[in-house]
DNA sequence: ATTATCTATAGATCTATAGATAATGC
DNA sequence: ATTATCTATAGATCTATAGATAATGC
């Protein structure tokens, strides 16, 4: 989809380390990631030690502390490494989505779809971005506001050529927020949601609705 | 409105006291509860020490425990505290819109009023309610609930009396939860929001939404 | 006597680092 | 020699409680 070469996002310059290889750093990165994210979701960030993380992962607290500087780096880690998942796939769904029939509701659904799977990943967000320090909160923030300019673009397009009704750019906007949230919603009250809906109705009640305001 | 004198709600039997004067536990937890609302939205649940409550409310941390017997006691007292204040604001609203004219607008209209006022501890329980024991996460949970279900009850006199079109149950149970997550989106993406919107224009535009749906 | 409050601290962690050791490549 | 990893622990907290003290009411 991008024509220039598929940038390597690499944290170093955000997160200092004492290893000089940058594979291994990247490599053992993505091993801390996914520890912390398992230990995160069970027992929250404050539960966790930095111990427990090492540990997990098979090695030290001392070779831990030569990947990241703090405990709240890992946080970061795992915060930017779930944006960045939910970016390309809510990317992926809406480039397959472009060609079909019905595009907004196809979008939503594969949408819903996501945040179902990652839904405890999102939950993590909401409740772990405020234990980061402010300026990588920031960042986390701008993680959330560029996916939700994914459907600002997709509306803005399907309102210009017609399919939609015509809308000023503030509603479209407000629309795109109102979706991304709506998926989140079905994260966060899953508890009681998960209960008396199945996604499928979820999907289709909230897709008639959207369709209401939009269609 | 309710005809049964009031009881008053008192915790003591959930969280137990060393102290045998009701009134003054009633009005000693007040004092905790005032002081670690301020705290918890300062530095989040973890980061704050019961010291520094104690030292807050004025007095030392042996009576903090007279009081209370874990820190979880105190932050189950503020989340249990401010579902209560919102719940309360929020049946208010309601009494006195299904008076006038364009009652779902005036609901709407005040309900997210009552979010724009209450912003930082909605998100305090949007961020905490996890570091809750198990039992008593369901108890603010159930809290939750019952303030959507109030929008239920609304929805559904409108609708049955044909104010609104009609809809099924389902559908009305939904669209009770999007006006409550509608408001909170206010609060938690406040950081976008509140620097592009102002409050009156994002209740404009949602009413409308909410009407397009409902209306 | 009883109730409420305070002081002092036990006991249990937890993060982060210093310095030692092992592995790798010249 | 250099890089990566490990062990051991300094240093700093923090929660919760035991036991002492002050205040209140009989």
């Amino acid at each position: 989809m991008n024509p220039s070469p598929e940038i390597k996002k690499n944290r170093t310059d955000d997160i200092p380390t004492q290893v000089k290889n940058p594979e291994l750093v990247d490599r053992r990165r993505r091993q801390i990631i996914d520890a912390a994210v398992k230990l995160f979701i069970d027992k929250g960030f404050h539960k966790t030690t930095t111990r427990q993380i090492a540990s997990r992962v098979g090695f030290s607290i001392g070779s831990l502390y030569e990947y990241v500087a703090s405990k709240e780096d890992i946080l970061y880690l795992v915060c930017d490494s779930i944006h960045s998942q939910v970016e390309h796939l809510v990317a992926d769904v809406m480039t397959r989505a472009v060609a079909g029939r019905n595009v907004l509701s196809e979008i939503i659904r594969e949408y819903f779809l996501v945040c179902d799977r990652m839904s405890d990943v999102i939950l993590l967000i909401y409740q772990e971005t405020r234990s980061l320090p402010p300026q990588w909160q920031k960042r986390v923030l701008e993680n959330e506001l560029r996916i939700t300019g994914l459907f600002v673009e997709v509306l803005a397009k399907l309102s210009a050529s017609g399919e939609l009704s015509r809308l000023d750019d503030r509603d479209i906007e407000l629309a795109a927020h109102n979706i991304s949230v709506l998926g989140h919603m079905w994260t966060f009250r899953r508890w009681f949601f998960s209960r008396h809906y199945t996604i499928d109705e979820y999907i289709e009640r909230q897709t008639d609705f959207v369709l209401k305001i939009l269609g």
